[in-house]
DNA sequence: ACCTGAACACCGTTCAAGT
DNA sequence: ACCTGAACACCGTTCAAGT
């Protein structure tokens, strides 16, 4: 079980207000901004205030440091990931393994690629964070997900549920960060996730029951 | 075919004297301690020079920024790497599909995980350069070679041999990064590697003559 | 409760002066 | 041919003063 946060990292206070929580947000999108744009080298603090139309001291109050404001950030961005997988999971509780197969890849595929220039950013972004909290929490999270969906499949029994899990997320969440990281084309894309499903098919129906 | 890297990040001058090669060596040397030390954050161009032995001054001399330093140093590690590929392809020609892989989630795996952490440390300082060309050059030589082998394989025949490179390599590679990423403990990464292998031949067993 | 922006310390980079 | 290190511009961060 992770912990809390390194303290460093941890947002500052909590915006009560309505406008400093309009102010938050519009540090949040200015970073995006910034990071699209120029990617970490660029991303200054003056700058993204200026996005964002407030002064530094304000970007201040509310993340201690640079490198909370993108750890934030990511973290935002992991939420609302895990939260999509988990309802995949949902969805597709008690449903058949190759359903289950697909649904993920889909799942996961769809939504680092229909953003991808964001995907771009955030993946270099959080590289150079101390990011083993974040990775950690996410991980957990997502994986208890995907176990109890394994787990629940109508047509296979797993000797070890939590070791089927790891070797399909792993596989599944690195492939598709190495196929971003090669820049592949969208034709490659397309062979690419057509084997990767046979391959996680290919491995599940090892516990067909 | 990928171009020469840009311009900015390409060494100044190529050291003449044997002077001057040492110093170069030191440089690289006390770049790879600074990081594991401290990471990016703490890589600083004083630290390094400091470390090394020589003034900014000199270090300036070697590389145009100090992300040219980074990049140098990737592009070393990345040239042994793929020179390791390449050697395992070589001694693997018209082997049988399943001993292919083997040996090539061996080579990858072994050389990423003898020095976990100088990998770890390389694979966040790549993500904050502009690396493309840097990882296309080192994708380009060593699909040369994977696909040269899986081609000459004895029990096999391939429709589409650049496909079945790509899936496999970028499935092996990535799991290997998110392995990494995830932080997980010897004997998941054990059974890991061992499932990665089934999924890998599973996917290979398709095209046995 | 929230915002401002001048001020300070530190880092990347240069270049005139040295061997 | 190679090295030095003070000097400069810029960036992260703070804090006294404001609404």
């Amino acid at each position: 079980m992770p912990g809390p946060p390194p303290t460093a990292l941890q947002p500052r206070k909590t915006p009560r207000q309505s406008r400093s929580r309009v102010t938050v947000e519009a540090i949040f999108e200015a970073t995006i901004q910034v990071l699209l744009r120029g990617g970490m080298n660029e991303l200054t603090t003056t700058r993204v205030a200026e996005r964002a139309g407030v002064s530094v001291g304000t970007m201040y109050q509310y993340f201690p440091n640079k490198q909370a404001l993108v750890y934030a950030l990511n973290a935002r961005y992991l939420d609302a990931l895990a939260a999509r997988i988990e309802a995949t999971c949902r969805e597709h509780a008690g449903a058949p393994l190759g359903q289950m197969v697909e649904a993920l890849i889909n799942t996961y595929w769809t939504a680092k690629t229909e953003r991808a220039d964001v995907t771009r950013a955030l993946y270099r972004s959080v590289a150079e964070l101390n990011n083993d909290v974040l990775i950690h929490a996410f991980a957990e999270r997502v994986d208890r997900a995907t176990t109890e969906m394994l787990a629940s499949a109508c047509d296979a029994v797993f000797p070890d549920v939590p070791r089927a899990n790891l070797a399909l997320v792993t596989v599944i969440y690195g492939t598709v960060r190495n196929a971003f990281e090669r820049g592949v084309s969208d034709q490659e894309a397309a062979a690419l996730r057509q084997d990767l499903t046979t391959m996680c098919r290919a491995y599940l129906a090892n516990f067909r029951a």
